[in-house]
DNA sequence: TGATGAATTCAACAGATGTTGAAAATTATC
DNA sequence: GATAATTTTCAACATCTGTTGAATTCATCA
């Protein structure tokens, strides 16, 4: 007896469709009768499945988290392993950023979406905090544990200092404004992921030796 | 004769009352009637002194937005004119940075309010690609002029992505959102702008370096 | 087939939204 | 101090908002 219970189609409709708009626009910048319209379902339908509006906007955010968690969490234990408990620098940051690259390049536009949202919510203070704390806090614990382990002499507030513009640097990316576009004038393109990956992890990597390494110099 | 004008007192109050709370709330999240309250004002007069909706949110915007420009520009000036025309790097990014901190210690409230909206605006990525375009990249646009002619053989695409990166860590610690303080446990607070801006400098201007001037290296 | 429960649609609600035109109040001009 | 212009309020509009309960369709299984 086979307990496969497919899953309600519409449902996911629902969801794929809240998560471009709410990307695109926001909490408060979508209507539930656009949702429904995307997905092709009538407005009664969200409400049915989902309950309040706040609770569908959730119930958005918390479905890739949990994959992407355990992606990047992955990645970490694999940095360790690999370099015998000892991960370098590079190693850690290229954990905490390279899943989330991969989930990007993946066909699937919805991870694209997705990562948007995560960058609106990451920049969202009223709404933000709670959910962004509750669904990453965990995870970036550990990658803060590492990051300390692997510096022991610096001083905890640079770590954080670090690890926050670490954050502002990916969600600028994450949030696809097209800004880099137009201010090079087409010469650099936001789309391009594996360019904005491979020289994020080394301006990122040099900011935190300067920061956490090099913090009694006084260099000019 | 003296052609004084006072301003008209109530529109200052709704441009002060819209430029907080869309800096909460975002554009979509807040309401006229909801300004009108905050501002003491009747909802018409948003109307009249502004038009539509959209109108009103580009007031807010632009309204201190040239007074930011002229400082910023300042400090780049001032960095060449101290340095016969070679600022260093560090002098550049500070050009571009400690203006902001400025504005954001100075008492007025207005002024965080008004650069949380900015950081809204930057991470929007519908409403905020014009905005942002025609507001400040000619400003940006002389401080990436600065950089190149700084850094002569550096690719100029990475001049770009470093500041793209810059931008990113900048927007955040602009947003205001609260996640370090809650993330470090009340190790660090986002309010303590003077750390926040002497911790970004160094980071920032160590990415550069190595992605600008180590270009060619391909050190582990 | 017919009954049961879940999924979906229909129709509508009470309230909020952006916007507007006319009236009233305030300020400036002569 | 009368007149004109500007500013502010009042009252209301059509439309849209999130949400709900009843009716309908659909799938499951005895």
């Amino acid at each position: 007896m086979p307990d496969y219970t497919p899953p309600a189609p519409k449902s996911e409709r629902i969801l794929n469709a809240a998560e471009e708009l709410f990307a695109l626009h926001g909490f408060d910048g979508v209507t539930l009768r656009r949702i429904a319209t995307a997905a092709e379902v009538d407005v009664a339908l969200l409400n049915y499945h989902f309950g309040v509006k706040k609770k569908l906007f959730e119930a958005v955010f918390l479905r890739r988290a949990e994959i992407l968690n355990e992606a990047r969490l992955n990645a970490l234990l694999e940095a360790k392993a690999g370099s015998g408990g000892q991960p370098s620098l590079e190693q850690i940051v290229s954990a905490f950023l390279r899943p989330i690259q991969h989930f990007q390049l993946t066909g699937d536009q919805g991870w694209r979406n997705y990562l948007a949202l995560v960058a609106w919510v990451n920049s969202s203070s009223v709404w933000g905090e709670e959910m962004m704390h509750k669904s990453f806090d965990p995870l970036v614990s550990r990658f803060i544990e590492a990051l300390k382990k692997n510096m022991p002499d610096a001083d905890p507030q640079r770590v954080y200092w670090a690890y926050q513009f670490l954050s502002g640097a990916l969600t600028l990316t994450l949030a696809q404004t097209g800004r880099i576009d137009r201010l090079s004038d087409g010469l650099c393109r936001e789309s391009n992921l594996e360019t904005a990956y491979d020289l994020m992890i080394p301006f990122v990597v040099a900011g935190f030796r300067k920061l956490c390494l090099e913090q009694f110099e006084s260099g000019t």
